[in-house]
DNA sequence: CTGTGTGCAAAGGGTTTGCAAGTAC
DNA sequence: GTACTTGCAAACCCTTTGCACACAG
């Protein structure tokens, strides 16, 4: 992904394209991984620690980057799709797989959505987060 | 539940049957629902908020009650069942419902398992975290 | 040029640590 | 009596706020 996409994204959104709202999203962008915030930060290290907390606020506010996952270890980020920005962030179809071996993040499509059915409970949304080995670390 | 049942399930796992032990767990077993760390704060101010953090810690890791659901108001706590000892917390037929209505969260059963298929991956656990109306709040 | 964004310093809030006194058993 | 628990104070860490300067458009 270029440059001009994210600069474009940023600007129909009314976001100035800054350095560091675009160093942000390269990150976030190049992998198919949700990155963590302390990656973000240990690789940003030239911008301050406050200017990313606010470009990662201004950057989900926006609805082009969503928080994937929030555990004791951190939290997670990866790029919202287009559904992200009409449809008001829906992961029913998404799990967010956590390796307990590299402890990548990864957002999952699910081949079969799952539907929760709840007998006198009305349900809105909901989220599946997993655990276990990646891919890339059954190999 | 009395409160015998509470201490022999303490000394069982080498916990001391201590009054802040008991409190604690006299609220989570209370009710159905999970109950926040704030409302445990809130109620047993007379205990000291580190005690209440370490009997937390210390009730979870000996698999007496669980961490239910962690979001951005905070924690909730709830009791484990006996699975929960013996099986390292499965929560395959487990719900956690936030009521956004009322902020209660339950921990629902699922009639029918939820079983994740995930190609290239070994799922060793999942979580699924809902979001709703409930029961009470419907009617 | 104007308003948005940034960096720095400092405040804030929740959680953890160290240690001496207290208590379960 | 002894080891485990507790309470207090203080440290810690992460995140947020305030404000003056810098920069995108």
């Amino acid at each position: 992904m270029s440059d001009t996409v994210f600069v474009n994204s940023l600007r129909k959104r009314g976001l100035k394209a800054t350095p560091t709202r675009l160093a942000v999203l390269e990150m976030v962008g190049k992998n198919q991984n949700a990155i963590s915030l302390s990656e973000i930060q240990n690789e940003l290290q030239d911008f301050d620690r406050v200017t990313l907390y606010r470009t990662l606020q201004a950057l989900t506010e926006k609805g082009i980057i969503h928080k994937a996952l929030e555990d004791q270890t951190g939290s997670y980020y990866a790029m919202c799709n287009e559904e992200c920005s009409t449809h008001h962030h829906h992961h029913e179809q998404h799990v967010h797989f956590k390796c307990i071996k590299c402890g990548e993040v990864f957002c999952l499509e699910i081949s079969a959505p799952v539907s929760l059915k709840l007998p006198g409970y009305q349900v809105d949304d909901f989220e599946l987060k997993a655990s276990g080995i990646c891919e890339n670390c059954l190999n």
